[in-house]
DNA sequence: ATGACTGTGTAGTAATCACTACACACCCCG
DNA sequence: CGGGGTGTGTAGTGATTACTACACAGTCAT
């Protein structure tokens, strides 16, 4: 797990050039993400770590990623997330410890349970 | 909500020190806690930021204190439930973001629910 | 063969993190 | 008055984070 950042970057890069003709190279994309070419290619090729928050969510919006799943790829949990648990660390440690081993479908049914709050 | 950290941290310990009879000077729960009294000192008196989550731990463990809400406090948010995060990303922030207002007994009502098993 | 792209290599940096090492001043007991 | 305890001030450090600046080599079209 430590690096799949990088080349799911760079293929994700490559799928949207094809796609979308030009406008997806490394210069552009960095740029239109506010950073260096060079260090965007490093990044992508792994040989720099993923870069910070707000980079990672630049590069999830020029790429047509979900931001979550990007951070997450790059080993961070979205700020806006941390500061709801903090609030009441207690209450979301146990919930969260409490949905570690539970499946995807549980999960999801305890997020449209709250949702639609029928209960 | 920069810094009651410290404060707290030199609140809990003069309270055990009444308490428990001695043994809770700063040198002494600094050395049970693994760092220099000096350091420690300063973090009380929020001269230092809060340590690391290492650190923090230690000094929940000698105060007898929950870890989660020491690392609330010292602003981190706990590596084993960042870890659980990172493998469900979307699941996880969804549901996150849906319990973010929700009052109090309700997220512990989920809690209980997920525990209990019982649907 | 010049210009405009492509990606990439090298180097350096400013800031923050997470500390340690040591010395000092004060107080109290015997 | 000295030896133990109290807390604290000063200084410095090694690692990591998150980058920038710039130059270079290759490819392709005109």
């Amino acid at each position: 797990m430590p690096a799949p950042f990088g080349p799911f970057l760079r293929r994700q890069r490559e799928r949207l050039r094809t796609q979308r003709g030009e406008d997806f190279s490394v210069r552009q994309v960095a740029g239109r993400a506010g950073l260096e070419p060079s260090y965007l290619s490093k990044i992508e090729r792994a040989l720099q770590p993923p870069p910070g928050e707000a980079a990672v969510r630049a590069l999830a919006r020029e790429l047509e990623l979900d931001p979550d799943v990007l951070l997450a790829l790059a080993g961070k949990v979205s700020s806006d997330l941390q500061k709801v648990i903090l609030r009441r660390p207690q209450l979301f440690a146990q919930l969260i410890r409490e949905l570690k081993n539970q499946p995807d479908h549980a999960v999801l049914r305890v997020v449209r349970e709250v949702r639609d709050g029928d209960w």
